[in-house]
DNA sequence: ATAAATGTGGAGGGCGCCTCCGCTTATCAA
DNA sequence: TTGATAAGCGGAGGCGCCCTCCACATTTAT
């Protein structure tokens, strides 16, 4: 046996699939950003220079499209919140990490998709970013809860539905500020010291 | 001239056409509840028994059609703002009718056109019933501002989007308990009482 | 060079949206 | 009651999108 002890066969993945794959993602994520989360698939692949087929083969769901091109930009939104934690004290790090998470959410103007892979729960194929910043949330929160600085009677999921979910009523800047007022009442409603 | 002044003909109002608008509205609200909002105009047609002509023909949008179902309830809900405006305290009345709020989005589970017509502000069809929702909510928290109670810094509809936008990501009752508690905690940080 | 695995592309069936227009039915005047 | 006529009905049909399926092309490994 030439091959790896465990697979029968391991053979390189062809060049083109990689190259489609990347192709798509690219040029999907300019036609979200165009046309807004509904824009057709069949549109993306001609644009993309790809059969349909090429695309549904690498991404069976419209969400599993979406899912692939944010993943990134999650990891990256989740990482954020550890770093904050260091380097802030804790109700501070917990009001700069909202204030990221709206703008992330903002920049996806109003995809539902991307919302409901964080934060609505039942997709499967986004359970590991929804994880992410699900930790990430309640990292922060922990902090400043551990510290007695702030209650919080609820799952500070909820805290991010109700900013996402703004955004996808009223996308684009304007939710963007009203956010920013939110958290800091938010903040100062979890408050302890009355 | 046998006919009113100003119109060359009026005559009354065919009685299956009204008859088909309110089978119509029926069918859809049933239908809506049972399958959300995306559900096809053309089954609702079906289902009522008319013609997928006679559908667009009353409605002429999908908009048009679920504003229609839901104007009356719409209605119920601004007037409640005026009632508990009279009967309870400025805070405590306008806590009241945020709970309602939430109830009433959450019963049209994830209805994002309704949502849209309430708060998105972009349609010109619910004009109408957007300014009941808006006024409603000036009215509670001009009160709550006027005795110096909270304070608020930002748009009281986008309180509304918050709770709203909740909703449309994470329906059902579970949402409904989040907002009660989230409701609490932005009543709090409101408040101008250090 | 050749075999085998891997990936491609687009035709095709299904469905929903919405328009259009020939036909039906209710209303009104005589 | 009986036309005349406006008002309304309904569904065929064009369009676009979704998604599947499979004959064919390309890549990799031998």
């Amino acid at each position: 046996m030439a091959e790896k002890s465990d697979e029968p066969t391991v053979r390189k993945p062809r060049a083109d699939a990689e190259r489609n794959r990347l192709l798509l993602m690219e040029t999907a994520k300019t036609v979200f950003a165009d046309k807004g989360s509904s824009a057709s698939l069949e549109e993306i692949a001609r644009i993309a220079g790809v059969g349909i087929g090429t695309l549904y083969r690498h991404f069976p769901t419209r969400d599993a499209l979406v899912s692939a091109i944010y993943r990134n930009e999650t990891a990256q939104l989740a990482a954020a919140a550890k770093s904050l934690a260091e380097t802030h004290p804790p109700v501070e790090a917990l009001r700069l990490w909202l204030v990221q998470f709206v703008d992330y959410v903002v920049t996806k103007h109003g995809m539902s998709e991307v919302l409901d892979s964080l934060v609505g729960g039942t997709s499967e194929l986004y359970a590991d970013s929804a994880d992410l910043i699900i930790g990430a949330v309640n990292l922060l929160v922990d902090r400043a809860v551990a510290t007695g600085e702030i209650r919080l009677a609820m799952d500070p999921l909820d805290i991010l539905r109700a900013l996402a979910g703004g955004a996808s009523i009223s996308c684009g800047p304007a939710w963007r500020e009203a956010a920013r007022q939110l958290i800091d009442i938010l903040i100062a409603g979890m408050r302890a010291n009355r």
